[in-house]
DNA sequence: AGCACCACCTGTGGGC
DNA sequence: TGCCCACAGGTGGTGC
Protein backbone atom coordinates (compact mmCIF):
# COMPACT_ATOMS: atom_id res chain seq x y z
CA UNK A 1 0.00 0.00 0.00
CA UNK A 2 1.89 3.04 1.19
CA UNK A 3 4.27 4.38 -0.58
CA UNK A 4 5.92 7.96 0.37
CA UNK A 5 2.53 10.14 -0.62
CA UNK A 6 0.49 7.76 2.00
CA UNK A 7 2.95 7.83 4.97
CA UNK A 8 3.38 11.57 4.12
CA UNK A 9 -0.30 11.74 4.60
CA UNK A 10 -0.48 9.92 7.62
CA UNK A 11 2.47 11.71 9.10
CA UNK A 12 0.60 15.26 8.49
CA UNK A 13 -2.22 13.60 10.43
CA UNK A 14 -0.53 12.65 13.35
CA UNK A 15 1.84 15.34 13.88
CA UNK A 16 -0.33 17.83 15.24
CA UNK A 17 -1.77 15.10 17.65
CA UNK A 18 0.38 12.72 18.84
CA UNK A 19 3.51 14.94 20.39
CA UNK A 20 2.98 15.73 24.18
CA UNK A 21 0.97 11.85 24.73
CA UNK A 22 2.41 9.42 26.86
CA UNK A 23 2.26 5.71 26.20
CA UNK A 24 0.45 3.04 27.84
CA UNK A 25 1.10 -0.53 27.82
CA UNK A 26 0.67 -1.67 23.94
CA UNK A 27 -0.84 -4.98 23.48
CA UNK A 28 0.58 -7.20 20.53
CA UNK A 29 -1.95 -9.54 19.14
CA UNK A 30 0.62 -10.71 16.87
CA UNK A 31 3.97 -10.57 18.22
CA UNK A 32 5.89 -11.12 14.60
CA UNK A 33 4.75 -7.73 13.63
CA UNK A 34 7.59 -6.33 15.79
CA UNK A 35 11.29 -6.29 14.04
CA UNK A 36 12.98 -5.13 17.50
CA UNK A 37 13.52 -5.69 20.42
CA UNK A 38 11.84 -8.40 21.64
CA UNK A 39 7.92 -8.27 21.81
CA UNK A 40 8.09 -8.39 25.71
CA UNK A 41 11.01 -5.61 25.69
CA UNK A 42 8.89 -4.07 22.56
CA UNK A 43 6.06 -3.57 25.02
CA UNK A 44 7.85 -2.72 28.35
CA UNK A 45 10.27 0.06 26.83
CA UNK A 46 7.48 1.85 24.92
CA UNK A 47 5.04 1.91 27.99
CA UNK A 48 5.39 5.08 29.66
CA UNK A 49 7.39 6.99 27.45
CA UNK A 50 6.63 10.36 25.50
CA UNK A 51 6.17 11.69 22.07
CA UNK A 52 7.75 14.52 20.79
CA UNK A 53 7.95 14.14 16.93
CA UNK A 54 6.61 12.57 13.85
CA UNK A 55 8.70 12.41 11.21
CA UNK A 56 9.34 10.47 7.98
CA UNK A 57 12.31 9.06 5.60
CA UNK A 58 10.99 7.33 2.54
CA UNK A 59 7.82 4.74 3.42
CA UNK A 60 9.50 4.63 7.04
CA UNK A 61 7.50 6.51 9.91
CA UNK A 62 9.54 7.52 12.32
CA UNK A 63 7.82 8.53 16.06
CA UNK A 64 10.75 10.19 18.45
CA UNK A 65 10.22 9.72 21.57
CA UNK A 66 11.30 11.06 25.02
CA UNK A 67 14.02 7.90 25.44
CA UNK A 68 13.82 6.37 22.24
CA UNK A 69 12.35 5.86 18.53
CA UNK A 70 9.65 3.82 17.05
CA UNK A 71 9.71 2.93 13.87
CA UNK A 72 6.75 2.01 11.13
CA UNK A 73 6.71 0.52 8.02
CA UNK A 74 3.33 -1.05 6.48
CA UNK A 75 4.75 -2.91 3.68
CA UNK A 76 1.63 -3.65 1.67
CA UNK A 77 -1.23 -3.68 3.46
CA UNK A 78 0.03 -1.89 6.87
CA UNK A 79 -3.09 0.55 8.39
CA UNK A 80 -1.66 2.83 11.36
CA UNK A 81 -4.97 4.29 12.39
CA UNK A 82 -5.30 6.86 15.65
CA UNK A 83 -8.80 6.70 17.42
CA UNK A 84 -9.54 9.93 19.90
CA UNK A 85 -12.24 7.66 21.30
CA UNK A 86 -9.22 4.63 22.33
CA UNK A 87 -12.25 2.60 20.02
CA UNK A 88 -12.07 0.97 16.81
CA UNK A 89 -14.94 -0.77 14.53
CA UNK A 90 -13.09 -2.74 12.19
CA UNK A 91 -10.36 -4.70 13.97
CA UNK A 92 -10.19 -7.89 11.34
CA UNK A 93 -6.73 -7.21 11.33
CA UNK A 94 -5.30 -5.71 14.52
CA UNK A 95 -1.58 -6.57 15.02
CA UNK A 96 -1.00 -4.11 17.86
CA UNK A 97 -2.48 -1.83 20.47
CA UNK A 98 -1.09 1.33 21.35
CA UNK A 99 -2.95 3.01 23.83
CA UNK A 100 -2.17 6.57 25.34
CA UNK A 101 -2.40 7.67 28.90
CA UNK A 102 -5.54 10.12 27.59
CA UNK A 103 -7.73 7.41 26.12
CA UNK A 104 -6.65 8.09 22.86
CA UNK A 105 -5.20 5.19 20.78
CA UNK A 106 -3.12 4.29 18.18
CA UNK A 107 -3.62 0.93 15.79
CA UNK A 108 -1.59 -0.99 13.84
CA UNK A 109 -4.00 -2.97 11.48
CA UNK A 110 -2.41 -5.73 8.02
CA UNK A 111 -3.97 -7.82 6.77
CA UNK A 112 -0.93 -9.53 4.87
CA UNK A 113 1.47 -9.65 7.97
CA UNK A 114 4.72 -7.91 6.39
CA UNK A 115 4.36 -4.88 8.02
CA UNK A 116 7.05 -3.82 10.71
CA UNK A 117 7.10 -2.09 14.16
CA UNK A 118 10.76 -1.42 15.77
CA UNK A 119 11.73 0.92 19.27
CA UNK A 120 15.57 2.12 19.23
CA UNK A 121 17.41 3.31 21.64
CA UNK A 122 18.79 6.49 19.48
CA UNK A 123 19.40 7.59 15.94
CA UNK A 124 22.51 5.49 15.71
CA UNK A 125 20.61 2.16 16.66
CA UNK A 126 18.10 2.88 14.21
CA UNK A 127 19.91 4.25 11.20
CA UNK A 128 22.09 0.68 12.08
CA UNK A 129 18.93 -2.11 12.84
CA UNK A 130 16.44 -0.16 10.43
CA UNK A 131 17.55 2.09 8.18
CA UNK A 132 20.51 0.43 6.62
CA UNK A 133 19.49 0.35 2.86
CA UNK A 134 17.46 3.44 3.11
CA UNK A 135 18.79 6.31 1.01
CA UNK A 136 18.24 9.79 0.37
CA UNK A 137 14.55 10.77 0.84
CA UNK A 138 13.27 11.49 -2.37
CA UNK A 139 11.02 14.80 -1.19
CA UNK A 140 12.82 16.03 1.33
CA UNK A 141 16.54 15.30 1.27
CA UNK A 142 17.67 15.45 -2.34
CA UNK A 143 18.15 18.08 -4.68
CA UNK A 144 17.64 18.28 -8.56
CA UNK A 145 21.94 18.71 -9.00
CA UNK A 146 22.41 15.29 -5.85
CA UNK A 147 19.83 13.56 -8.13
CA UNK A 148 21.99 14.08 -11.19
CA UNK A 149 25.06 13.08 -10.01
CA UNK A 150 23.96 10.08 -7.96
CA UNK A 151 22.40 9.05 -11.34
CA UNK A 152 25.96 9.28 -12.53
CA UNK A 153 26.59 6.24 -10.68
CA UNK A 154 24.41 4.40 -11.82
CA UNK A 155 24.84 4.40 -16.06
CA UNK A 156 23.82 0.61 -16.37
CA UNK A 157 20.87 0.67 -14.51
CA UNK A 158 17.14 0.28 -15.58
CA UNK A 159 14.78 3.54 -14.76
CA UNK A 160 12.43 1.67 -13.26
CA UNK A 161 14.17 -0.79 -11.00
CA UNK A 162 16.50 2.23 -10.05
CA UNK A 163 13.30 4.24 -8.94
CA UNK A 164 12.30 1.39 -6.85
CA UNK A 165 15.83 0.86 -5.47
CA UNK A 166 15.20 2.42 -1.93
CA UNK A 167 19.17 2.67 -1.02
CA UNK A 168 19.53 4.93 -3.98
CA UNK A 169 16.62 6.83 -3.05
CA UNK A 170 13.87 6.13 -0.62
CA UNK A 171 10.41 6.65 -1.50
CA UNK A 172 9.21 5.78 -5.21
CA UNK A 173 7.33 2.69 -5.18
CA UNK A 174 5.45 0.99 -7.97
CA UNK A 175 2.39 3.19 -8.60
CA UNK A 176 3.79 6.85 -8.15
CA UNK A 177 6.83 5.24 -10.25
CA UNK A 178 4.96 3.89 -13.68
CA UNK A 179 3.58 7.50 -13.36
CA UNK A 180 6.44 9.35 -13.19
CA UNK A 181 7.85 7.58 -16.26
CA UNK A 182 4.64 8.09 -18.00
CA UNK A 183 4.69 11.74 -17.53
CA UNK A 184 8.52 11.68 -18.59
CA UNK A 185 7.34 9.85 -21.29
CA UNK A 186 10.13 7.05 -20.37
CA UNK A 187 10.18 3.75 -20.95
CA UNK A 188 10.64 1.96 -17.67
CA UNK A 189 13.56 -0.14 -19.37
CA UNK A 190 14.94 2.56 -20.45
CA UNK A 191 18.97 2.79 -19.37
CA UNK A 192 20.21 5.73 -17.35
CA UNK A 193 22.92 5.47 -19.80
CA UNK A 194 20.76 6.45 -22.89
CA UNK A 195 19.36 9.88 -20.98
CA UNK A 196 21.00 13.03 -21.50
CA UNK A 197 21.32 15.45 -19.28
CA UNK A 198 18.45 17.64 -19.70
CA UNK A 199 16.27 14.42 -19.56
CA UNK A 200 17.93 13.29 -16.11
CA UNK A 201 17.00 16.90 -14.78
CA UNK A 202 12.78 16.41 -16.08
CA UNK A 203 12.81 12.83 -14.59
CA UNK A 204 13.54 14.50 -11.22
CA UNK A 205 11.41 17.22 -11.64
CA UNK A 206 8.54 14.53 -12.90
CA UNK A 207 9.00 12.47 -9.29
CA UNK A 208 9.04 15.81 -7.28
CA UNK A 209 5.64 16.76 -9.43
CA UNK A 210 4.05 13.42 -9.18
CA UNK A 211 4.81 12.88 -4.95
CA UNK A 212 3.59 16.23 -4.09
CA UNK A 213 0.34 15.87 -6.49
CA UNK A 214 -0.18 12.64 -4.53
CA UNK A 215 0.66 14.30 -1.38
CA UNK A 216 -2.12 17.01 -2.00
CA UNK A 217 -4.76 14.55 -2.76
CA UNK A 218 -4.15 12.37 0.26
CA UNK A 219 -2.08 9.53 -1.21
CA UNK A 220 -3.55 6.62 -3.34
CA UNK A 221 -6.06 4.10 -2.02
CA UNK A 222 -6.07 1.62 -4.81
CA UNK A 223 -6.76 -1.01 -2.42
CA UNK A 224 -6.64 -0.93 1.35
CA UNK A 225 -5.17 2.39 1.70
CA UNK A 226 -6.59 4.78 4.61
CA UNK A 227 -4.91 7.90 6.14
CA UNK A 228 -4.47 7.88 9.96
CA UNK A 229 -7.62 9.12 10.39
CA UNK A 230 -9.57 6.05 8.13
CA UNK A 231 -9.99 8.47 5.00
CA UNK A 232 -9.33 7.47 1.42
CA UNK A 233 -7.09 8.94 -0.72
CA UNK A 234 -7.95 10.57 -3.94
CA UNK A 235 -4.84 10.10 -5.96
CA UNK A 236 -6.40 6.76 -7.93
CA UNK A 237 -8.52 9.16 -9.71
CA UNK A 238 -5.82 11.16 -10.96
CA UNK A 239 -3.50 7.70 -12.31
CA UNK A 240 -2.60 8.06 -15.82
CA UNK A 241 -1.56 4.38 -16.26
CA UNK A 242 -1.17 2.60 -13.65
CA UNK A 243 -3.95 -0.15 -13.60
CA UNK A 244 -5.45 1.03 -16.52
CA UNK A 245 -4.54 -2.15 -19.37
CA UNK A 246 -6.52 -1.75 -22.29
CA UNK A 247 -7.30 1.67 -21.70
CA UNK A 248 -6.99 5.03 -23.92
CA UNK A 249 -4.04 6.97 -23.56
CA UNK A 250 -4.77 10.90 -24.13
CA UNK A 251 -1.91 9.95 -27.49
CA UNK A 252 -4.68 7.85 -28.33
CA UNK A 253 -2.13 4.85 -28.07
CA UNK A 254 -3.35 2.17 -25.55
CA UNK A 255 -1.87 1.26 -22.05
CA UNK A 256 -0.25 -2.08 -22.28
CA UNK A 257 0.92 -3.82 -18.93
CA UNK A 258 4.08 -6.18 -18.46
CA UNK A 259 6.52 -7.00 -15.85
CA UNK A 260 9.47 -5.17 -14.90
CA UNK A 261 12.07 -5.73 -12.22
CA UNK A 262 9.55 -8.16 -11.08
CA UNK A 263 6.63 -5.81 -10.33
CA UNK A 264 3.51 -5.13 -12.96
CA UNK A 265 4.44 -1.97 -14.95
CA UNK A 266 2.10 -0.26 -16.94
CA UNK A 267 2.80 2.33 -19.45
CA UNK A 268 2.19 3.35 -23.26
CA UNK A 269 3.32 1.92 -25.65
CA UNK A 270 3.08 4.76 -28.10
CA UNK A 271 4.41 7.78 -26.05
CA UNK A 272 6.98 5.64 -24.13
CA UNK A 273 8.88 4.85 -26.59
CA UNK A 274 11.34 1.78 -26.40
CA UNK A 275 14.90 2.61 -25.61
CA UNK A 276 17.22 1.32 -27.90
CA UNK A 277 19.72 -1.24 -26.65
CA UNK A 278 23.57 -0.25 -26.81
CA UNK A 279 22.83 2.84 -27.55
CA UNK A 280 25.31 6.02 -27.50
CA UNK A 281 26.02 7.14 -24.23
CA UNK A 282 24.67 10.71 -24.06
CA UNK A 283 26.13 12.17 -21.48
CA UNK A 284 30.08 11.39 -21.86
C1' DA B 1 26.52 -4.54 -10.69
C1' DG B 2 22.33 -5.96 -12.18
C1' DC B 3 18.76 -9.17 -12.31
C1' DA B 4 15.68 -13.22 -11.76
C1' DC B 5 13.55 -15.79 -8.39
C1' DC B 6 11.79 -17.07 -3.85
C1' DA B 7 9.97 -16.09 0.71
C1' DC B 8 6.96 -13.78 3.76
C1' DC B 9 1.04 -13.56 4.14
C1' DT B 10 -4.04 -13.12 3.18
C1' DG B 11 -7.71 -11.76 0.28
C1' DT B 12 -9.85 -10.85 -4.13
C1' DG B 13 -11.09 -11.19 -8.85
C1' DG B 14 -11.04 -13.29 -13.36
C1' DG B 15 -11.37 -17.40 -16.13
C1' DC B 16 -13.39 -21.68 -16.78
C1' DT C 1 -22.43 -21.18 -8.58
C1' DG C 2 -17.98 -22.63 -7.33
C1' DC C 3 -13.09 -23.73 -7.73
C1' DC C 4 -8.33 -22.52 -8.87
C1' DC C 5 -4.83 -19.67 -9.93
C1' DA C 6 -2.66 -15.35 -10.60
C1' DC C 7 -1.81 -11.29 -8.59
C1' DA C 8 -1.59 -7.39 -5.12
C1' DG C 9 0.98 -0.71 -3.04
C1' DG C 10 7.31 -3.96 -0.22
C1' DT C 11 11.58 -5.75 1.13
C1' DG C 12 15.37 -9.08 2.05
C1' DG C 13 18.00 -12.99 0.76
C1' DT C 14 20.09 -16.15 -2.65
C1' DG C 15 22.56 -17.33 -6.58
C1' DC C 16 23.92 -16.57 -11.38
Amino acid sequence: MPELPEVETIRRELEPLLPGKTFARPVLHMPTTIGHPSPELFAAGLEGQGVEKVRRRGKYLIINLNRGIMVVHLRMTGNLIYSASGSLDDDRFLRVTMPFCDGSALFFLDMRRFGRLWLLRDEEEMNRIVLRNVGPDYYTEISRGDFVEKLGQKERSRLKALLLDQGFAAGMGNIYTDECLFRCSLHPETRVSTLCREKRGELYDAIQEVLKQGIEHGGTSFRDYRSASGALGDFQSRLKVYGRKDENCRCGGTICKTTVAGRGTYYCSCCQAVSEEGEEDEVK
